[in-house]
DNA sequence: ACAGTCAGATTTACGACAGC
DNA sequence: GCTGTCGTAAATCTGACTGT
């Protein structure tokens, strides 16, 4: 049925050995190996023989073969695919379907996100295993591999990450129809607030850090994350001295995290009086052929957490929960505060008003006073007026 | 038209540790 | 003791879909 050739170029043997058979279309298939020894070549064979007898009588593949298919690279079972032998439905491994997907999407996504993509392939791999089959992951499955990162103690939101990236993987095998349906399409991937870790960082809180800096630089960083409500450590990182429109009071921000969609590529910002004097005073320091506005602590790894704890903790301050985050969101609470429109706010900090009413706009205990001190008018008129 | 969700992408934060 | 790095955890965004 089976046989093994050995090819030649220029009349003489190159060592490469193929496999011909008949498939079960009745047309000739060569199957190539490549530079491989006669025992291989012959064990291949041997393969190929059960193979095609398994297309006859549809019996269930016999369990050396199964382990077999299991065990070789992704190349020979691809060929194996490509000449009828086996169908990639019943045969694509959990790890080669995955790879192949991630290697893809290598040429469309940023750093951060492979980096994301591979953290959750790990746990993929780690509980189902790299050799299991695609077909055979069922959605039950699924909902076990999701308990079984809650175990890790993991955070909810990370949890909805990993089933967010399975779910991804998974969308596109079903469209390359390697499975029916995906087995993680169930498990929520929707990230949720998480408003125990807000914060409001007060002006006078705020004057104690500025003090607290080592250096001017480091004073323009927290004045830019509390008074200019910029993301850190992305967009301080971006700006330039050209984004700096001193005459018309505003400056550019580009925006790293948004600038794969139209239109969210950057946003101008008003030079606020608080921020302004800490501008000014790296102007004076910096060269004056100077590209970027932070050049002394731009470190590739950005870790300015190391250095912000300590400044926080020598201002005599109990750290709060989101280092840099919350000292951004104090500033879109206290501009809405102030009385600016939110479309306005939005607009300066670079986010959505749905966004900053789910993460960032927090409820002050000073909110709380103000209600209570105009208590007297306002039961006043609400008595006046149900009377 | 609109509110609620989901999907997909990306950034930020943290703990541990190595090297100076 | 300070800095930078690494692996991993967590948070944020935008845009599209969906049911009403």
């Amino acid at each position: 049925m089976a046989s093994v050739c050995k090819q030649s170029s220029n009349g003489k043997l190159n060592g490469r050995k193929s496999i011909q058979f008949k498939g079960h279309d009745g047309k000739r298939k060569t199957l190539r190996l490549g530079k491989v020894s006669m025992k291989t070549a012959e064990g291949v064979r041997a393969q190929v023989e059960h193979l095609l007898a398994h297309r006859i009588t549809k019996h269930s593949l016999d369990r050396s073969t199964a382990q077999w298919l299991t065990e070789i690279e992704p190349e020979l079972r691809n060929r194996l695919v490509s000449v009828g032998l086996i169908d990639a439905r019943e045969s694509t491994r959990l790890e080669d379907y995955c790879e192949a997907y991630y290697k893809m999407r290598e040429t469309d996504t940023k750093p951060n996100t492979q980096k994301k993509y591979r953290n959750a392939l790990n746990y993929i791999y780690e509980f189902f295993t790299r050799e299991k089959l695609l077909k055979d992951i069922t959605p039950g499955d699924c909902d076990e591999w999701r308990l079984w990162l809650v175990q890790k103690k993991l955070a909810e939101n990370t949890v909805r990450k990993h089933c967010a990236v399975a779910k991804v993987f998974f969308n596109n095998a079903v469209r390359r129809k390697l499975i029916e349906e995906n087995p993680f399409q169930d498990l929520k991937a929707t990230s949720v607030p998480n408003k125990s870790r807000e914060y409001f960082i007060t002006a006078e809180e705020t004057e104690k850090v500025l003090t607290a800096c080592p250096d001017a630089e480091w004073r323009l960083i927290v004045a830019l994350a509390r008074y200019g409500g910029l993301r850190i450590p992305s967009e301080p990182y971006a700006l330039r001295w050209s984004d700096i429109n001193w005459a018309d009071d505003r400056f550019y921000v580009s925006s790293p995290k948004t600038e794969h969609h139209e239109g969210k590529e950057g946003r101008m910002v008003p030079l606020f009086p608080q921020l302004r004097p800490y501008l000014e005073d790296c102007r004076e320091l910096a060269e004056d052929d100077a590209e970027f506005v932070i050049v002394k602590h731009r470190h590739g790894s950005c870790n300015l957490r190391t250095t912000m704890q300590k400044i926080v903790k020598r201002a005599g301050l109990n750290q709060w929960p989101r280092l840099f985050q919350n000292l951004r969101s104090s500033r879109e609470t206290e501009l809405l505060s102030e009385g600016f429109q939110l479309q306005t706010v939005v607009a300066w900090l670079g986010n959505s008003a749905v966004v900053a009413l789910k993460n960032y706009l927090q409820v002050r205990e000073d909110d709380y006073k103000k209600a209570t001190q105009n208590t007297a008018q306002y039961t006043t008129v609400s008595r006046g007026a149900v009377g």
